[in-house]
DNA sequence: GTTGAGCGTT
C-alpha cells in the first residue's frame, strides 16, 4: 500500500495516509486524520507557489501522471468568510447559497462521545471545523459523570453544515452529530404566503396563473369552504418575501399578500418547530386537520410557536374540537407541542401561537378569539392586516391585538368583519362591539386626538403596559 | 466503580 505523507501545519511531523488502489487519496481518510480538512496543497519547488490538489466525488487525485510524489502535503480548511462576495453571484446556484448562508445555526447535539470526553476536548475537536460557539457536555448532576453527548453550537451554517456531513471520532470514538430532535428544522424563510381578500370567484389556477410571474409556484391551498383566503407557495422564498405586503389585483379583486407565519420570536433562540418554508411540504403544509384531531406525531415536546402558521386554517362547521397544532409543517416527524392546545371542552380550539385564553372565560374579550371557532387574527389577516408583532402583541386584551398598532379604523374592521359573515354569533359579535366601542375611545381612532388620553380612557392596566407612549420624557 | 441509546436543570 503507498502513503502519502501530510501535515496540518508547516513544521509538524508528517502523518502518512493510505492511498487507494487506484492512487486517489479519500477525503474521508484524510479527514479522519485531519477533521474539518476540505483538501491537500503541496508547495510546488518550481513555482514557489502551493498547488492544490484536485478534489472530486470525495476523491483527491495525485497531482501528476507519475503519482503524488515525495512532496509533503498541506492540509487545507475551509475559509470561514471566504465568501463574502456572494451578493455579486446572482444565478440560481449562488441564490443556493445564499439562502444557506442566512440560514442560522442551532445547536447540534453529539451523540455517543466517550466518557473521557470534556468539554474542552469536545470543542478543540470541533474548532478544527470553524468557529465553536459553545460546547457543552451533558452530565449526571450528582457524579459529574459524562452522559455521553453534548451539545455543540458553530458561528456558521457552513461549518454546522459540513460537520453535519461528517463522520465524528471524537477521543477515539466515532460519535453521530445531528440536529436534536428538540430542535424543529432550522430556521428557513417560508415559501408560503398568505393572500387576504380572495373572491370565490378566484380559482387556483388563477393565483397560480398570476402569482407564476414572479416565481415557481409549487403550491396554491384554498381552504374549503370558502374562507377569503388562500395560500400560495413558491419555489423561492425570497419571491414569496418580496410579494408580503403588497396589494396584486387578480380577476378584478385587490388581494393582500402577507406572510403565512408571522415570526413571534418568543425565545431568542428558539427555533422549535420553526416554518421550514414548505420547501419540503409542499403537500403537507397548509395546516388543514381535517378530522379534527390532534396531529397524530408523537415526540419530544416542542416548545411551539416561533414561525408557526398562523390560525390559517379552521375546521369545517360542527366539527369543533380540533386543535390545530403547531406548526407549519410538522415534517420529518417534527414533534408537535401539545402544551399550547386548548383544555378539552374550550369550545374553539384553535391554537393562539402563544397562551390559552384566560381562565376567565367571561371575559368579553377573550370570546373574540373565538368567534365562530375561529381567532381574530386570522379574521384580520383575511382582511389583509397582519397581526402586529412583538412579544406582547396577542396578550394585549388577550386577544392577538395591539390595537394602537392597528393600521386601520377597528369600526372599519368590525364592519368588514361583519361585512365577511365573521361575527356569526350574536352575543359574541355583541361583545365584539362592546369591545370595539371600548377600544375606539382608547386608542383614539375614532376621536383622533392622540393627545388626550383623558380620564374616560378605559384602557386597562394590562393593556396600558404595551401601549406606546407618547412622551417619552 | 458499571453503561452506549438517547435529546439539553440554564
Amino acid at each position: 500500500m503507498d502513503f502519502v505523507q501530510v501535515v496540518e501545519e508547516d513544521g509538524e511531523e508528517p502523518i502518512e495516509l493510505p492511498i487507494e488502489p487506484d492512487k486517489n487519496l479519500l477525503l474521508s481518510t484524510l479527514q479522519s486524520t485531519f477533521p474539518g480538512a476540505s483538501g491537500l496543497k503541496y508547495l510546488n519547488e518550481e513555482t514557489k507557489c502551493f498547488r492544490g490538489i484536485r478534489l472530486n466525488d470525495g476523491k483527491l487525485y495525485p497531482p501528476s501522471e507519475s503519482g503524488w510524489g515525495n512532496h509533503v502535503y498541506h492540509c487545507v480548511f475551509p475559509k470561514e468568510n471566504k465568501r463574502k462576495s456572494d451578493d455579486q453571484l446572482e444565478n440560481s446556484t449562488a441564490k443556493t447559497k445564499r439562502m444557506e448562508s442566512r440560514a442560522r445555526c442551532t445547536d447540534l447535539i453529539v451523540l455517543g462521545l466517550p466518557w473521557k470526553t470534556t468539554e474542552e476536548s469536545l470543542r478543540a475537536y470541533f474548532e478544527t471545523f470553524g468557529e465553536v460557539l459553545m460546547a457543552q457536555i451533558k452530565k449526571d448532576v450528582h457524579s459529574g459523570q459524562s452522559k455521553g453527548f453534548g451539545f455543540v453550537r458553530f458561528g456558521s451554517y457552513d461549518v454546522q453544515a459540513r460537520v453535519l456531513s461528517n463522520r465524528h471520532s471524537i477521543d477515539g470514538r466515532w460519535c453521530e452529530v445531528k440536529v436534536p430532535n428538540s430542535k424543529g428544522a432550522p430556521n428557513q424563510i417560508p415559501c408560503k404566503v398568505f393572500v387576504g381578500r380572495c373572491t370565490e370567484d378566484i380559482t387556483a389556477e388563477d393565483l397560480k396563473e398570476y402569482f407564476s410571474k414572479f416565481g415557481e409556484v409549487t403550491d396554491v391551498f384554498i381552504p374549503r369552504p370558502f374562507r377569503a383566503f388562500s395560500f400560495v407557495t413558491f419555489l423561492d422564498p425570497e419571491v414569496a418575501a418580496s410579494l408580503c405586503g403588497e396589494d396584486h389585483i387578480v380577476k378584478g379583486v385587490s388581494l393582500h399578500v402577507s406572510s403565512a407565519a408571522p415570526k413571534y420570536e418568543h425565545h431568542r433562540n428558539s427555533y422549535h418547530n420553526a416554518n421550514n418554508g414548505g420547501r419540503n411540504s409542499h403537500h403537507n403544509s397548509h395546516n388543514e386537520n381535517p378530522h379534527g384531531g390532534l396531529f397524530k406525531s408523537k415526540g419530544p415536546t416542542m416548545h411551539n410557536s416561533s414561525g408557526n402558521y398562523y390560525a390559517n386554517t379552521a375546521p369545517p362547521p360542527n366539527e369543533g374540537g380540533s386543535a390545530m397544532l403547531g406548526g407549519g409543517n410538522n415534517t420529518g416527524g417534527a414533534p408537535v407541542n401539545r402544551e399550547n392546545t386548548y383544555p378539552r371542552g374550550n369550545r374553539g380550539n384553535y391554537m393562539m401561537t402563544q397562551q390559552p385564553p384566560a381562565a376567565n372565560t367571561n371575559n368579553s374579550s377573550s370570546n373574540f378569539n373565538s368567534s365562530q371557532n375561529r381567532p381574530l387574527d386570522m379574521h384580520m389577516q383575511t382582511l389583509g392586516i397582519n397581526p402586529p408583532p412583538g412579544p406582547n402583541s396577542t396578550q394585549n386584551m388577550g386577544m392577538g391585538l395591539n390595537l394602537n398598532s392597528l393600521p386601520m379604523n377597528t369600526a372599519i374592521l368590525a364592519a368588514a368583519l361583519n361585512q365577511f359573515g365573521l361575527l356569526g354569533n350574536p352575543e359574541q359579535s355583541g361583545n365584539f362591539l362592546s369591545w370595539m366601542a371600548h377600544s375606539s375611545n382608547s386608542n383614539n381612532m375614532l376621536a383622533n386626538n392622540p393627545g388626550n388620553r383623558g380620564p374616560n380612557s378605559v384602557n386597562s392596566g394590562a393593556n396600558t403596559a404595551n401601549q406606546p407612549t407618547e412622551a417619552t420624557n
